[in-house]
Parts: structure tokens; C-alpha cells; sequence
DNA sequence: AGAAGTCACGAAAACGTTTTCGTGTTAAAA
DNA sequence: TTTTAACACGAAAACGTTTTCGTGACTTCT
């Protein structure tokens, strides 16, 4: 088992130096034909090359990003991942992650562990503690250090720094409106609890949607979810208060829901009740997901353009390592990706 | 905008040498009291912490696994990182990740540039591209640099390394005898060509099952699809196939199928010529994907435990880089991780 | 008082690169 | 023949650590 060859070891072997042997490899001037031949066939020969831990110490520079988010297994967050992952390797960069599982300290710790040298910047969503904590200062001590963050998603407008933002507000609205179109008298919002910004604008875009045709929301017709719980609980309970919802509603004749679960599971209970998706409650859900696509009715969604916001992201952040050398301007932008409305069974 | 502190600068600071510094950090016998406490609370202040570029270069190691999969949009490979992530983590390592996108090149390419010095090890699941080629010297230069490598999932037994799989073979086999008790007289199976290692095991359960059950296989039952096209083209080209399959052989009461998509386009194809699921046709799925349990009727599925896969990949992968004291021994093994039948509504 | 031993610290090497600067050799110019 | 210039290469520093070894200043023992 040969450990990797090193220039040392080059230079050893044909008895020059290590700096002759590097400047070789580069094709510098300086080395003459013979040498530059001789050296680079050998490294050839033995597969030379550079070892990348040595250069990041040399350059002070990793070419790798980190990306922190609370959860892999999920549609929108691997989509993101993919669309960084697309960009920093077409640019020279690997990605590292860590996942925080949606905990405050585990957010904590992942950054702590990157920041000391692995990584050049890091993209982020923020874990769903540390949303409810507001406790900050793991991001702002990194970003003092010169360490560049862009977040994505799950951002907040107390920390100065480059964000990617799905457009909430109004895909919510033209989401609803949508239904208004389609005819829908008595539109329902199920929701969670909206510490989590993107929550609150999707229930602002719905509310404006309503406003704007003349409609007065109603506050029965709003059903807020506490997302915190575990899976499998928070699953039952949900399909139970949709059902109370429905049937302390019976007008109900659309359905905007903030996330793929809850439009699959408000279908569900609909279809419980002996009502028929879309003739009489017709269903928009928001979300990138898979089941959107193959359940039946397939579902009518706001797509949010996950691999592209990982695109943007990752374009920003490097962007910005990159560019270090006008530093004091401290520019900051939040780009905002505009939502698509996919129509399928679930809606006329 | 300040850079990280280092122990340069904390002996500069202190006026004491760099060594000093580092072993009052250290907690030496060596340094006095005094110095010590200096130190450390100068570096508290200042929020010292290691480089861990110069660590890894100066331990040869970084503490660092590398995952190579071919696509990260896919509940199977997601909820693997998230197994070798939790693992990795809790014993200290990170996780960077490369896609090939199943393409040989991207995993040659990735491979390459994580092999020059950033990890210690890979984990990595084999893309459609390298198993039809059968071209493995990338896999073998890797590991005679001293490269650990375990792969899992796509396999082949050419390759000399630690393997983690699933129990492909056993879990089909359970699949289809669950079909048989359940009545099934005519048991149709949609599968891939099999050049992935996987779809052969199972095709083999499938066989295995029928025979042991005296139950003649009949070839126009196994449908074999292409799946190395587009997935729009796919999805479309599959559900002909499959409506021709049920055309052709009304008797069909059963459907074992190799994957998630596979088994719910069953299921619809069967809906729509107006077959009832689970009374008229039987529907089994191989997978962990999250379609299953939000279809209607929810899918009776194999499960393969892909987290636990991901977690005893990365058990296997770190063990090895930690003992690689005894090196010659070049013992490999491969774990079967036994698969389990989740009954769902798609069987009675 | 001299020898021996402890204490507290510093110098330097090593990990693998790249790059700046210096230098010895040779060929061309004066 | 001497000066100059080009050429081809090597020494050394730097990136930030850890660790081995050496050493000066005290203390203690005889």
C-alpha cells in the first residue's frame, strides 16, 4: 500500500530540487525542456498530484463550501443541495455538509467545526430552534471572522448578510387567486405557527388575495398546525383538525395549504367525506415534493425552484469569496426567486 | 473584518514562543501555572481555535469522509447520507459530498478530487454508467493509494472492499410469498434490465419465490424496463407498458414491482382499466420512498432500512481508517442488511 | 562551593505546497 | 581577456500546527 507520491519524493528520485520539480510541473520558463520532460513524465508515470490540504494551508483558501440545513431527507432541501452542487464543482468547489436536524445546538457545533479553516463560506437555512430562540450569534461571530454566509429559505432580516428567498408572498397570492378564479367562495388556509418567516408571508399573500376580491377572511377558515411535534403524532393530529375543520365548514370549497403534507392530507379527508377533489373543493398546495406529481388527483402546487435558489446561492457565496478585495463595501443582497403556479388535477 | 486568530499571533501577543503557547493550550506539565492561565484566558478572549487545514496536514489526516452518489433527489440516497452524517458526526468526522449524476465521468472526476489529500475515506454507491462499462480502475488506484473505500447498494463483486447491501434477494423473495399466501395465482413483475446488480437479486427472489411455491414463472409476466431514458419519456412509456402487460394477461393478480414509481404506476394503470387494489390486483413495492405511504391505497412496500445502511457504511469506513495499524490483513467484508415487509393498504 | 537535578521555556523540524530571491555556470559582447 | 547577460536551478520562507530536544536559571544535596 504506496502512500501518494509527494514533489519531495520526485525531487529524491531524480535528484533535483523540490522547487525545480514544482516549477516543472507548472511549465515555468524557468526549467529547461530536458528537465521539464523528465519531470513531468515521472509524475505522470506515478499519477503526481497535488495534495489538496497543502494547498488550502499555502492559499488560505479550501475552494470548499459548507452547507448547513435541518433535514436531508426532503424533497426541497436535497433539490437545493443539487443546485449547489451543480455550481461550486462547475466552479472549482467541493460542498460539505452538515445537518442540524432542525436543533439549535447541533446548528451550533456544525459551524463551530467548519468555520475553523475547512471551509471558504457557508450556505445555510436556519433550524427551526434557532428560529423560535432567535439566538444569532453563531451566525455573526462567523461572518466577523470574514467567514462569507448566504442564507436561503428560512432567513431572517436581523442578520446582514447575502440571502436567496422564495417569493411567499406572492405565490401564496396568485395561489388563492387562482381559486377565486376557478370560482371558490370559501377559501381555507391550513398553516403552521408562523415563527417561521416563510409561514407568515404565505398567510399574508393568502389574506391580501382575499382582500383584493373583495372577500372577508375569516378566521375559522384558518387552521394553524404546531409543526413541532413528532411525525407520526403530528400526522393523525393533523388529519383529525382538518376534518374539524371541514366539518365546522361546510363551505369550504378550496383548499390553500402551505406545504405538500397538508394538501395531501386536506385531499384525503375530503375525499373521507364523500367530497370529490376538484369538483367540489379544489386543492393548491406549496411545495417542490414528489408526491405533488403522483398522487391522485395529482396535486395543483406553487413550485418553488429549489435546485435554482441552490444555484443562486452558491453563485452568490462564491461570488463574494472571490471578490474579497473591495471588502469594505459590505454590500448585501436578498434575491428573491419567483414562484411558478403547476397545474394539475387538483384544481379546474 | 478580522482574520482568525492564530498561535503566532497569541505569542507575539503574550511575548512567549509559539511552542509555549501551544502547550499551555494543551494543558502541559511543562508550562507553569502562571503562563497557562495567561494563555488560556488570551485565547478565550479572542475565541482561539485550531486550523483544521494545519491539523490535517500535519496529522496526514482530516477527519473528513467523502460520499460519492449518483443522484442526492432520491429518498433512498438521502436517507443514507443522513445514516452516514449522524455516524460520522458523532464520531467525529465530517461529510463531503460529490454526485455523479450517473455519469462514469463526474464519478471519476470527483473522486480525483476528493482523493488528493481532502478525506480519508469513501463511501460510495456505484452510477448506472460504471456499472454497464464495468471500467473500475478508478475504484482500484484509489484504494492502492491506501484509500479506504466502502461501497453500498450498487455493487459488484469484482471490486475488492467493504460492502454494505441490501438483502435484495431475500427481501423480493419475502415479497412474493407474501403475494402467494395472499391468493395470488398470476404474479407479474416489473423490474429494470439487470445490469444493476440490484434488479438481478430481486428478479432472482422473485423466480425463488414462485418456484418454491410450484408456481410455473411465465416470461411475458416480467416486464423489463429501459430505465436509462428521460424521466418524463420514462414515466410515460411505462405506463403503456404496463397497461399492455395487464391487456395481455387479464389474469394478473399480483404485482411485484422493483421500485417506488414502478409499483404506483401499477396501481394507477390498474385504477384506471378499473381492477380494484388490493381486491382484484395485489400491489408490493421495493423501496423507502415516502410515495408509498401517502398513495391511495398506501402501498405495501420491502423497506431497505437506507439510514442504517448509511450508518453501518460509515461504522465500517471509519473503523478501517482508525486501524489501519494491521493493514495487511486486507480483510473485507460485506453486510447484508436484512429487509422488512411494511403491509400497507395495497395488499390484503 | 561544586555537582546534580528540576523547572520553564524556546528552537526547530515536520506535514506538502508555491514563490521569491539568490547564485553558479556558460555564452555572448566589449 | 574581462564584463555582462541569459540561463537553469536551489535555498528558504510561508501557511498553522504539534512535538522532540535542548538549554539557561534555580534549587537542593553533599
Amino acid at each position: 500500500m504506496k502512500r501518494k507520491i509527494t514533489l519531495k519524493q520526485i525531487a529524491k528520485e531524480l535528484d533535483v530540487s523540490i522547487s525545480t520539480v514544482s516549477k516543472a510541473l507548472r511549465n515555468s520558463e524557468e526549467i529547461s525542456l530536458d528537465t521539464k520532460q523528465k519531470v513531468q513524465a515521472f509524475a505522470k508515470l506515478y499519477n503526481y498530484r497535488p495534495n489538496n490540504i497543502a494547498l488550502s494551508l499555502k492559499n488560505r483558501k479550501t475552494n470548499t463550501i459548507g452547507i448547513i440545513i435541518p433535514e436531508i431527507v426532503h424533497h426541497f432541501f436535497s433539490k437545493v443541495i443539487r443546485g449547489v452542487e451543480l455550481v461550486a464543482n462547475s466552479r472549482g468547489y467541493n460542498v460539505i455538509i452538515g445537518l442540524s436536524n432542525e436543533s439549535f445546538s447541533k446548528e451550533v457545533i456544525n459551524m463551530e467545526m467548519l468555520a475553523n479553516g475547512s471551509i471558504d463560506g457557508f450556505i445555510l437555512s436556519m433550524s427551526k430552534e434557532t428560529l423560535q430562540q432567535q439566538d444569532y450569534h453563531h451566525f455573526n461571530e462567523t461572518m466577523s471572522q470574514g467567514m462569507p454566509i448566504v442564507m436561503f429559505d428560512r432567513v431572517v432580516s436581523d442578520i446582514k448578510c447575502d440571502k436567496v428567498i422564495v417569493d411567499d408572498f406572492n405565490g401564496a397570492k396568485n395561489a388563492v387567486e387562482k381559486l377565486i378564479e376557478n370560482n371558490c367562495k370559501s377559501i381555507a388556509l391550513i398553516t403552521t405557527r408562523d415563527y417561521v418567516s416563510v409561514g407568515k408571508l404565505r398567510t399574508q399573500g393568502y389574506l391580501e388575495a382575499l382582500q383584493e376580491h373583495k372577500i372577508t377572511p375569516e378566521a375559522e377558515l384558518i387552521l394553524k398546525m404546531d409543526d413541532t411535534m413528532d411525525y407520526e403524532v403530528h400526522l393523525e393530529k393533523l388529519e383529525s383538525e382538518i376534518e374539524q375543520l371541514f366539518k365546522s365548514n361546510e363551505k369550504i370549497d378550496g383548499v390553500f395549504a402551505v406545504n405538500e403534507l397538508y394538501a395531501l392530507s386536506a385531499m384525503k379527508v375530503a375525499r373521507k367525506m364523500g367530497l370529490n377533489v376538484p369538483d367540489d373543493v379544489q386543492v393548491i398546495g406549496f411545495t417542490d415534493g414528489v408526491l405533488s406529481k403522483h398522487s391522485t388527483p395529482s396535486l395543483t402546487t406553487v413550485s418553488q425552484h429549489a435546485q435554482q435558489m441552490g444555484e443562486k446561492a452558491a453563485h452568490l457565496l462564491i461570488d463574494k469569496i472571490e471578490n474579497d478585495f473591495n471588502e469594505e463595501e459590505e454590500q448585501f443582497q436578498t434575491v428573491v426567486i419567483a414562484t411558478d403556479l403547476i397545474e394539475r388535477e387538483s384544481t379546474k
